[in-house]
DNA sequence: CGATGCATGTAACGCGTTACATGATTAC
DNA sequence: GTAATCATGTAACGCGTTACATGCATCG
């Protein structure tokens, strides 16, 4: 169902083709928020073509399709927006390595630790380098959500290295 | 893949059936890092064991099978452990909505923030005060990892809810 | 004897990844 | 002309969810 809804929100920023949907995944969603390869997209297109969601705008060189959200796409995304959503259930091989790491003898367990810290770490400084100069509320007013949620994106990965810290001083004492 | 490791991490721990397992991810896997349901757990220890992973330790009344992890399957657990893993893709249906808040009149977005916030915090409520008095160095002192996993979870909600004010005052200001 | 919980499985479907496959256009 | 990039698709497979299906044991 988030395929759907993550296709219809690009497409309510602006018209745009599959190919060029799936750069904008990679560019923005992907780090934070959402993945799909153009594998997926384009069925997806067809499918949401087919229900009146999106519909072909205008027909380019090489075969390209321009897709446009509908009224009707536009008011199923605004629903979905607005509909709480049920917990989401956790599925993060990270959390997981962690749960385990029982099974490894304690200067293993706080070498990983610390190798998973300097991995975040290392992410920090570069979306902090990348987002240095980005405004979240955009020249005519209006916010930037993916700069917002880059930010708190960036603020839980520091959790992750505070609480190392006091992870591994637990392990110690 | 995880889900094997998920089963070998917790048979390391101690032998255990199918439905043992299954109550297992449900009561502590569950929250923070992997869920499966029995219908998934089932066919996968029949693979474990095919592969010489898990043996099947004691059969007792009802079918019921309870499995130990053998010497290969913790050689692998460990191996897995060990090996630095790629970087994970995220998928967060949350964070997507965020990144399509846009979609949204302003008013609207700012109300669902504090819907999102406000269930954040009454997680971190209740998870804060079932683990109260849970220590994450158990009484043999054998550092209790799903406690500290925990603790990540909670830091992790409280940047949420931290950055939530934040992300209010920018679309104020 | 009936409800609840223990205990195990299978089938159908949907979503996501990898790999396969093709062809047009543009820049050098 | 040839390499890179634009552009769209399909097929096979794996993982996860929901629903279907069955039967034994224990407690009241």
């Amino acid at each position: 169902m988030s395929l759907k809804y993550a296709l219809l929100g690009l497409l309510d920023n602006h018209p745009a083709s599959g190919y060029e949907l799936t750069q904008e995944f990679a560019a923005s969603l992907e780090r934070w928020a959402w993945h799909a390869k153009h594998s997926q997209i384009y069925p997806e297109l067809a499918k949401l073509e087919k229900d009146g969601l999106i519909e072909v705008a205008e027909e380019g060189a090489r075969g390209r399709k321009t897709y446009a959200i509908t009224r009707v796409g536009r008011e199923d995304l605004r629903q979905w927006l607005v509909q709480p959503s049920k917990r989401e259930r956790m599925r993060s091989e990270f959390m997981l390595r962690l749960f385990l790491m029982g099974s490894l003898p304690k200067a293993q367990a706080r070498k990983m630790i610390e190798r998973m810290v300097a991995g975040a770490q290392s992410e920090i400084d570069a979306v902090r380098e990348a987002m240095a100069d980005e405004d979240p509320i955009g020249p005519d007013g209006r916010p930037e959500f993916g700069i917002l949620a880059g930010e708190l994106g960036l603020r839980q990965y520091q959790a992750l290295v505070d609480w190392a810290d006091w992870a591994i001083e637990q392990l110690e004492g």
